[in-house]
DNA sequence: CTGTAAACGGAGTCCAGACTTCGTTAAGGA
DNA sequence: TCCTTAACGAAGTCTGGACTCCGTTTACAG
């Protein structure tokens, strides 16, 4: 591939990362081109279809993420580590957590096997964290990646004060340590091959829907 | 108006409620009128544009769910209360606020209005509840409701299996609670947590062929 | 330097989906 | 019951955006 190609490739993927990143899968691919300082034409030789752009910006995305999380994980300390991992998602994965959900009717192979990497490198840190005691055995990384997800997504969508944004943070760390709750025991199984259903683990149908503890 | 345009009216806008709630914005116009059981054209005598008809199913879901935010909030227990609220608003409010964040940029005043109701009626529970010293002081109706938003949207985005969101509504209620304020600062108690399963053996990185949900 | 094929980009084509037109249907008052 | 006209829906028009064609430009091997 010639040197300008390869550069191309690279500022288109760039573009497109912002575009879509910013209008969700409504972004043109007009816009990207335009943001890449290439014809339209040149975008759809290196992808043939919108959606196959979206789906490169996307397992790149995840390959950056993946790399940083694993600095994170390997932090001496398991609680810090998790700590540092939460946010840093939040921060950088914000905007394209969003593609993510839209592609997930029938997310493309390559794109799922990166997201998946990210999520068994959270569950990894997850795991860590909970055998030092630190946070609750009884929430998985299902549970977690539910709630990064939707604080990534909709400070995404419309951008929110650091400030808010890092109370934010704060209370579900807060939420994931290990209190003076009674711990129920039972850790729940939460490997990020869960089955499409819900029916997993028969969760203890007695929800404690009004806990005693304060709040 | 007459009898008939009346019902029509109202079976338009349960249904735009419904494909605008799935497909968000890109649900089709026409989808809207085949599920209404109406014509293409009834759709836009009601609503002259397809903007104004999101806007208007948005007005209606705001309005009820403040009605159902009153309800809530009158309650005797002001922390039961502020947690109700949590749960119904993540529960009903999950689609459509997806929508809301999508006209963000030029929300329309009467849905400002709409669900600016619902903020403040938020805003009054999470204040009693601060009032009892339950809730800690220093998080305002901007965080809770940056979370409630994230969580709803997500679920509405893909399905979450109940136990799940149940248990990560769990943890923002703790996190909002007053005693275990210091995230930061790691409660490394080494107390005997039954953590049998301590490295629980980190799911494979390579994920199965059978294709599990994306992010 | 020069030849050549890889890369490029502007000007299309084509289709999905928002919105209109107009002849038909039926609500509901007299 | 009949008549007026509000309300309806099938069959359009039109525009935005994905994708293609083809003549031009340019990296780089010889």
């Amino acid at each position: 591939m010639r040197q300008d190609a390869r550069e191309n490739r690279q500022r288109i993927l760039a573009a497109a990362d912002h575009v879509f990143g910013t209008h969700g899968e409504a972004g043109s691919t007009e816009d990207v081109a335009r943001l890449a300082g290439v014809g339209i034409a040149t975008v759809f030789r290196h992808f043939p279809t919108k959606e196959s752009l979206i789906e490169a910006a996307l397992v790149r995305h995840f390959t950056d993420l993946h790399d940083q999380t694993q600095a994170a994980i390997t932090a001496p300390d398991p609680t810090a580590a998790l700590h540092t991992l939460i946010r840093r998602m939040i921060e950088r994965g914000a905007s394209k957590l969003t593609l993510a959900s839209m592609l997930s009717r029938d997310a493309p192979p390559a794109v799922v096997t990166a997201s998946g990497q990210v999520k068994a490198a959270v569950d990894t840190a997850l795991r860590r964290a909970q055998a030092t005691g630190s946070v609750r055995p009884d929430v998985g990384v299902e549970e977690l990646y539910l709630l990064i997800r939707g604080l990534a997504q909709t400070t995404a969508a419309a951008p929110v004060p650091a400030a808010v944004l890092e109370r934010a943070v704060d209370v579900i760390l807060t939420g994931f340590a290990t209190d003076s709750r009674p711990a129920t025991g039972k850790t729940v199984d939460s490997s990020p091959t869960t089955e499409a259903g819900g029916a997993r683990n028969p969760a203890p149908p007695d929800r404690p829907a009004a806990r005693p503890r304060p709040v």
